[in-house]
DNA sequence: GTCTTGTAGTTTGTCGACAATCGACCTTAT
DNA sequence: ATAAGGTCGATTGTCGACAAACTACAAGAC
């Protein structure tokens, strides 16, 4: 045997390229073509089918086979509205709980200061990794606020919106801003003040939206 | 062949054995001898193994197996405000839609109409149904709000919810209160009241909490 | 020409077997 | 007596093979 965890692994490594497209949208899983690919076998594979199907990230017609799961403009709004729900309450629990240290989220923010954005003709994991930089400030909001149910949705829906962000944002344009908006509204937390922080969230969340929205039809 | 989709109903069936106790927590999951009982092979096992612990009803550990979830009450507290944050958001896209017809709703809580509680020695699958036909006017409310996100989420939460609910609440005491509370939501939504809609159902849900956490540590 | 039916090839769903690892128990040395 | 180490059974992780179901294509009936 090899290395034990293999599904594990494959997880990562498929959820990574319907990610980063590399598996595109519709696009057919066929077990015995990828398990040669992949050089597994079959039943690690469909193991790891059983845990991105239950991600959302595949559909399986039974009898029929995965496919990579659709990506509509409706799934777009809809994780939005998600993220907007968890971020904001992970505010409200901030602020329930007295707690504005949050030394995690400034050091997620530290570590965007200065990142230079991916040309277009870098590997796929580089832009991964860079927008997951950005996204980690997000996560650490809500990890913050320590209710592992709610820390756990937000890990999965943020595969989804890596996944709409790596087709339309890794290129210029927005990080400049989002690194100020970011550091308003972590100075506001701190500073007690969570009423403002949220409105100034929800501001920072719906501009981003309307910003890709133009992207994705136009 | 027998039919097809086994791994789907084995996780159906040891989802439904996990909430009502049957598997207890902490238990461990042997693969041999499960699969011999439930009359079929480790690989389909296996896989329902991965979508419940996706799920986070079983936890496994590497190369020693799989164990059915434990039961913390801080699990208890996290769910709860998770149940919170996605139901009075639910109610902010009702009223973000002007939507207020809830016919699904008012079906829901018409069903809990004159419904017995069940005995003791009544099957851990009636208690359940039991237990499911009160969960299913929050699940409508939540379901009317149309995020498909969101209703997964919350569907996902609603099977710890229930096994929290079979250990302690399918006993009389909560039950008249609930449908009074469920008919005045509703209520309030329709007339578009929804401020003191959310006001309710918070003070609505904290009760409950509050209620069950007085069962639970006695 | 179109619809039906049959057949071959492909693909999924399931199974039993093997290899690697883990845990418990026993032995042995200090 | 206790701790270290080795051995053996039990269990997981993985694989290849078989059976059922589906798809596509072709032949034939209307």
């Amino acid at each position: 045997m090899e290395i034990p965890g293999v599904t594990k692994s494959i997880v990562e490594h498929l959820r990574s390229q319907i990610i980063t497209g590399q598996l595109k949208a519709g696009e057919r899983l066929n077990e015995s073509v990828l398990s040669n690919q992949l050089e597994i076998s079959r039943a690690p594979l469909r193991e790891a089918f059983r845990v991105l199907e239950e991600d959302q990230l595949v559909v399986s017609n039974p009898r029929k086979g995965c496919y990579v799961a659709d990506l509509t403009q409706q799934d777009f709004i809809e994780l939005y509205q998600s993220r907007e729900m968890i971020e904001i309450y992970a505010i409200d629990l901030l602020e329930e709980m007295r707690l504005n240290e949050l030394n995690d989220v400034e050091a997620a923010l530290k570590a965007t200061i200065g990142l230079s954005i991916p040309t277009e003709n870098e590997s796929a994991d580089e832009k991964l990794n860079y927008l997951l930089k950005f996204a980690d400030f997000h996560n650490s909001i809500v990890k913050a606020s320590q209710n592992r149910q709610i820390i756990h949705f937000y890990r999965k829906i943020g595969f989804h919106l890596a996944r709409y962000q790596f087709m339309y944002a890794y290129k210029p344009g927005l990080t400049s801003d989002s690194q100020k908006e970011h550091t308003k509204i972590l100075n506001l937390i701190r500073s007690n003040k969570y009423d403002q922080a949220r409105i100034y969230l929800r501001h920072h969340i719906k501009s981003f939206v309307n910003l890709m929205k133009v992207r994705i039809t136009s």
